[in-house]
DNA sequence: TGTTGACTTCGAGTGCACTCTAACTTCTAG
DNA sequence: CTAGAAGTTAGAGTGCACTCGAAGTCAACA
């Protein structure tokens, strides 16, 4: 239970950087935590648990603004559970989405590092390198594009 | 086999934009496309495959940069499948473990989502609302750290 | 006591991936 | 023949997520 870790300590934990830890909390993602004499960052378990959660965001492409208004939420208290679970739910089937098309593009970099497999066998056949190659299996092909809101 | 497709086509097709289309071609992830009289740019099919084959590097985050690179052995011909299949493995492999990385945060989401329904079922129970919450199972917890090159 | 080193704040700078503007040309319909 | 739509270029601008610089503060130690 040692609640007094430093940003040096948070950064490497956490794989992210001082820089970084100071700007999340400047913005707001996180609360400002406790200070030691001489005003030096001293982060509690509770915030250690708190950029984890974060970092899960971080890792399923959740923009900064919607972990904004998530923090927010958070720090509203108890009456935004609800909010906060409907956040979380949308966010989800968000990633879900994404980790299904970055599986099927997966499968299709293999098919294509199976092809140049191919290729470097029996090299260049005929019709000097066509390369319009290893995509046989028309699937969704769906990507986020950005609209403009 | 209609071989002749506007910029506008081939946006609406690929979900992108005309802007980015040029820009792509600018920077040479496209070889320059064919032209109609008067400048017009003309996709061939082979354009397109390699549009979408494109599309599939980026929904798997490979930065520009690489694509870039990728792009520049396919143009150097057939001699590069070697390389171009040693990209494309290496690739793969981060692709791979981002997938996984998102799998478990995904799944660390859906136990705070049912933390949370819980917490609706019986609000605020002792010790106003820690929020240390669900995340009681000790995972990985890796994320790809951007470092100075 | 003075200097070292680790921290602090706030504002500015960076890199990526687009996204748009301005000025111009060309095709199509009326 | 003219209006309008749709394309062209080079270059500038935008938004996001950091990342760093400058100047200052504080605790500890020779």
């Amino acid at each position: 239970m040692e609640s007094h870790l430093s940003i040096d300590e948070v950064a490497k934990r956490t794989g992210l950087t001082p820089y970084t830890l100071r700007y999340y909390e400047r913005i707001g993602l996180i609360a400002p935590v406790g200070r030691a004499s001489g005003g030096q960052r001293r982060y509690a378990a509770s915030d250690m648990a708190w950029v984890e959660f974060l970092l899960r965001l971080r890792t399923t492409h959740m923009p900064i603004g919607k972990m904004q208004a998530f923090a927010k939420l958070r720090s509203a208290g108890d009456s935004t559970v609800l909010d906060r679970r409907r956040m979380l739910e949308e966010h989800l089937t968000d990633v879900l989405a994404e980790i299904e098309a970055m599986r099927q593009s997966a499968k299709a970099l293999q098919a294509k590092i199976a092809h140049y497999r191919s290729l470097e066998q029996s090299p260049a056949s005929d019709s000097i390198s066509d390369e319009g190659d290893a995509d046989e299996h028309r699937k969704p092909l769906r990507t986020r594009t950005r609209q403009t809101t």
